[in-house]
RNA sequence: GCGGGCGUGGUGAAAUUGGUAGACACGCUAGACUUAGGAUCUAGUGCCUCACGGUGUGAAGGUUCGAGUCCUUUCGCCCGCACCA
């Protein structure tokens, strides 16, 4: 072959590796094992853009490296494909909604074996199979059965808990969640079932509660809080209301702590991590009871300061706390309900809007546990029902919502922590961290830390307060109002939830997937269906569906056996392949996808079903490819314009101008006539933003891989440079690494297409390009150094080149080290140099230190910190003897000028100083 | 407001424990070859300066023989969380 002809390389060989199934793995204890795996994608219409690989990319490249090093690697991809795009299309045109994800799927595949991925294609799972869900909803009745028990930290079965009931009642037990009431072991027989399933709600780690939800009315569906942002829904940005709702949760809090902890068990970056910490929001407090005056209730409040009780002179309560209606004075009554019924009914979108101090007094007073003064009780939006109990004791001297509040209602300001710089506490409230306590009664003069113990040890003693920890982490909701997602494996009989073991429980069929405008999802729609008889189990369905994460959360483990229809993954499998040892993935699933597998995980480790309760050791988040809008300003608006149809400059011509109008006629009303032109050129604006569809400037890996190859492709993604970083996509540079390939090339091949290679010697300075090169593509990789590994294969081809090299031991072994990043083309020329198998069977070259041995080193001589000149030494040459030398040289005694130096600095190997 | 990350040429970016700032590319300039090409090769390219030299990693200060790297202050950008009690 004359020319680097990528077309017929490429093509070739990915019929020839899928032919011979060289990337299908098996177990095989005789090999250390390496997991690789890619966060899988949902499918979506718009197919691939250049984007999407930059991950995919990297983890194919350390796969290959790890086989090349001797590893068995699992390297799957499948695909996460229940979802709301998919639903929709189905709305608006009746097509089942697995037609669709069928098509996009197929799409999906074919755009990445173009790019030549090591993927086992007999290992691809799909979420929205059957065979998949099966194990999914397998899991979800694992976590019905389930319950967290304190004592042994540890999730443990349903009936351990029910037979501790009819031993010993629940006074053992830590409370949880509804259930306050005690009762005795003949207490729990006297129950009604309906009265222990409810006991068991409380207990059980998948359960139904009624709540307050995130409603999204334009999906049809409730959201997580992962789901929502900024009060818009993630997906789609529609509007979010608070709306009260029964609904399936998941007790993701009984995990909190160990969530928190395991964190520092793995290697992830630390932007992530600390992500994940604010969402769990572990805080350290007291929880304190305050009596209410002249009834039996009192108002349990959360404190992180419990030291500055004494300053605390009102409190106040979430407008929809329990207690409002209850202890509101009949005078008070009409505007506080007034009050409370506006603030119920804002969407938290507009609660976080409107930052105006208001509220309503209740009538009623608490009272100080410590100096018995009346405290008026409050109701006001900034405190939030979600969040602690619903109930704050406001120090107003100390915390600037409470000091706004209490000027705006005229009550006392009294400061309890003392500090250094003169202030008005009347004006400003003084945020104090650390300082003394005043006006305290005996606690004057501790510190900050000092007093909180003091206090809370106190508090206890007299029984009103206790050491409380809280957290911001909710339980995750679990039910969604939508047709395509995996069906819970529920019967509703005589108000108790039952379980269908007869796994899977399919999506059937339904006449329309739009819910009737109730709250019920489409598969309510299906009469039959919802009616369920079955072995004496009758009763009503349950029609929502799994959300989103359900399916993501585990198919990390089915990967290792994924045909298994026994268990949802066999043992030997779990052994063999145990945790992830490398994770790429975007950082938008931080507090998702991400917190709900390590939940999952330590769930099933919990119950003995898997023996490890992290599931990924690594992860590597890949930044985003951003994409070059170019926009046309008209002024009055701006339009974006496709930037597929520019000139290869990103030029737009009228002649052009006109072929997209003609094509789409949503640039129908701009005339080309009343553009300003430069140069014969429509002047555009460019913007980096998001790549998507909708801004029209999506590049397709399809078309830089038919242009330039897939190997390009993939050396180019890796060389813009590191690989966490975001970064707008330029074709611009493209030209360099295809440019490179070519040289590659030229190695093998002159102009006329003869071969180069021979068994004449290497040079002594092509065994040190070799082995520099191994040792940086080595490190490079080990520290995901993509970018500048592509660097050193570009110096290493351009010294073999102008060192006319032609030894094939050492093309050979080059063209190992480059086989992860450009595959295609080192199996060609591997092939071609008379290796018979594949590449991907060889072994990565090993660095020998010998070939970089130097006897001498060009030192550099800097005057005072600056580099002068150059001056090369034996490396064994003693500091004095440089030190003479260095002196002795003409450009150094210019400077000194006939002075001696002060000092001289000499570095052996590697640098002198000297200082004027 | 709190937390995490980042500021280096015209552009994407390199730079071990502090040790030649700008590797490798893109782009640009000049030239060679030529079946005129969006191919290939050679040389140059941080900025100022004809040059000697000066200057330079967001800004200011400090530690050091020596700072992109360490410390202090400050400005700007990105991401996450946020009436969180």
């Amino acid at each position: 072959m004359s020319s680097y002809d990528f077309q017929t390389i490429e093509s070739k060989w990915q019929r020839e590796w899928a032919a011979k199934q060289i990337y299908k793995t098996t177990i095989d204890h005789s090999k250390p094992k390496f997991y690789a795996l890619d966060m899988f994608p949902y499918p979506s219409g718009a197919g691939l853009h250049v984007g999407h690989p930059l991950g995919y990319i990297a983890s194919d490249i350390v796969s290959r490296y790890k086989r090349l090093n001797g590893y068995n690697v699992l390297h799957p991809m499948g695909f996460d494909a229940f979802g709301l795009p998919a639903e929709q299309y189905a709305i608006q045109t009746g097509q089942h909604p697995a037609v669709t994800t069928e098509e996009n799927l197929t799409r999906y595949k074919e755009q990445l074996n173009r790019i030549g991925f090591s993927y086992d294609w007999d290992r691809e799972l799909r979420t929205t199979d059957p065979k998949y869900y099966k194990w999914t909803q397998w899991i979800f009745i694992q976590l019905f059965e389930s319950w967290y028990n304190t004592k042994t930290d540890k999730a443990e079965s349903i009936d351990a808990l029910i037979t501790i009931f009819e031993n010993e009642g629940n006074v053992n037990i830590d409370h949880n969640g509804e259930e306050t009431e005690n009762f005795t072991a003949e207490g729990w027989e006297n129950k009604s079932r309906q009265e222990q399933e409810a006991v068991l709600q409380c207990y059980r780690l998948a359960f139904q509660k009624e709540n307050t939800v995130n409603w999204c009315e334009e999906l049809g569906t409730v959201l997580a809080n992962d789901e929502v942002k900024n009060g818009l829904s993630e997906r789609g940005g529609h509007e979010v209301t608070q709306k009260i709702m029964k609904q399936w949760y998941l007790r993701i809090t009984a995990y909190a702590d160990r969530l928190l902890d395991g964190l520092n068990t793995i290697d992830w970056s630390d932007s992530i991590k600390e992500t994940q910490r604010n969402w769990i929001g572990k805080s350290q407090g007291a929880s304190i009871n305050f009596k209410i005056e002249a009834s039996h209730h009192t108002i349990e409040v959360f404190t992180t300061r419990p030291d500055t009780i004494f300053g605390s002179t009102f409190m106040v309560l979430a407008p929809d706390h329990e207690l409002v209606s209850q202890i509101t004075t009949n005078v008070q009554r009409a505007e506080i309900e007034a009050y409370a019924t506006i603030a119920n009914n804002k969407s938290e979108l507009e609660r976080k809007k409107d930052k105006s101090v208001s509220g309503v007094f209740t009538g009623a007073y608490a009272l100080h546990p410590f100096t018995q003064k009346k405290l008026p009780i409050y109701i006001s939006e900034y405190v939030l029902s979600g969040y602690g109990t619903g109930a704050i004791m406001a120090v107003p001297a100390h915390d600037d919502r409470d000091h706004a509040f209490a000027k705006k209602f005229g009550i006392d300001i009294i400061q309890v922590i003392s500090s250094k710089e003169e202030i008005d506490i009347q004006e400003q409230s003084y945020d104090a961290n650390y300082g003394k306590l005043m006006n305290s009664e005996n606690f004057d003069r501790l510190t900050v830390k000092e007093a909180s113990q003091a206090i809370i040890q106190l508090a206890e003693e007299r029984g009103f307060g206790t050491k409380k920890i809280n957290y911001k982490l909710r339980d995750a909701g679990y039910s969604r109002q939508r047709y395509w997602g995996e069906p819970f494996p529920i019967v509703h009989q005589d108000g108790i939830p039952t379980v269908i073991n007869e796994l899977p429980v399919e999506l059937p069929p339904v006449d329309s997937y739009e819910a009737k405008g109730t709250t019920e999802s489409p598969l309510a729609n299906n009469e039959e269906w919802v009616n369920y008889t079955n072995g004496g189990v009758n009763g009503r369905r349950e029609t929502d569906t799994m959300p989103g994460y359900a399916g993501s959360s585990w198919y990390f483990l089915r990967y290792m056996d994924p045909n298994n229809d026994q268990e949802f993954v066999g043992k030997e499998s779990l052994e063999y392949w145990n945790q992830v040892d490398l994770y790429i993935g975007g950082t938008e699933h931080a507090t998702g996808h991400l917190l709900y597998s390590r939940f999952w995980t330590k769930f099933l480790c919990d119950r003995g079903h898997i023996s490890f309760d992290e599931p990924f050791k690594k992860l590597v988040n890949q930044g985003m490819i951003q994409g070059e809008s170019k926009i046309l300003n008209l002024g009055n608006r701006e339009v974006h314009i496709p930037i597929n149809k520019l000139t290869k400059e990103g030029k737009l011509t009228p002649q052009i101008f006109n072929q997209i109008k003609s094509k789409d006629n949503r640039f129908n009303d701009i005339s080309t006539e009343n553009l300003t032109l430069d140069n014969g050129i429509i002047p555009l604006i460019s913007k980096i933003e998001k790549m998507s569809k909708s801004l029209l400037n999506v590049v397709n890996p399809d078309d830089v891989s038919n242009q330039y190859g897939a190997d390009t492709l993939r050396l180019y993604e890796m060389f813009l440079g590191p690989l966490e970083d975001s970064k707008p996509w330029s074709t611009k540079g493209i030209d360099g690494t295809y440019r490179f390939l070519k040289k590659l090339w030229a190695l093998f091949y002159d102009q006329d297409g003869t071969a180069q290679w021979n068994d004449t010697a290497a040079s002594k300075d092509s065994m040190k390009t070799l082995h520099k090169t191994i040792k940086k593509i080595t490190d490079d990789i080990n520290a995901m150094s993509l970018n500048t590994s592509v660097a050193q294969f570009m110096i290493c081809v351009n010294e073999l080149g102008s060192q006319k090299c032609q030894n094939k031991t050492v093309l050979e072994q080059v063209l190992i080290l480059l086989n992860p990043f450009a595959p295609h083309i080192t199996e060609e020329l591997w092939n071609a140099i008379g290796n018979k198998g594949f590449i991907a069977d060889a072994t990565w070259p090993a660095y020998d230190e010998k070939h970089l041995i130097e006897s001498s080193k060009l030192y550099p001589i800097s005057i005072n910190g600056k580099t002068r000149t150059n001056l090369e030494f034996p490396l064994d040459m003693s500091k004095d003897e440089i030190e003479k030398n260095v002196l002795a040289n003409e450009i150094v005694r210019k400077w000194l000028d006939g002075k001696p130096p002060k000092k001289v600095i000499v570095v052996p190997g590697r640098i002198v100083n000297v200082v004027l």
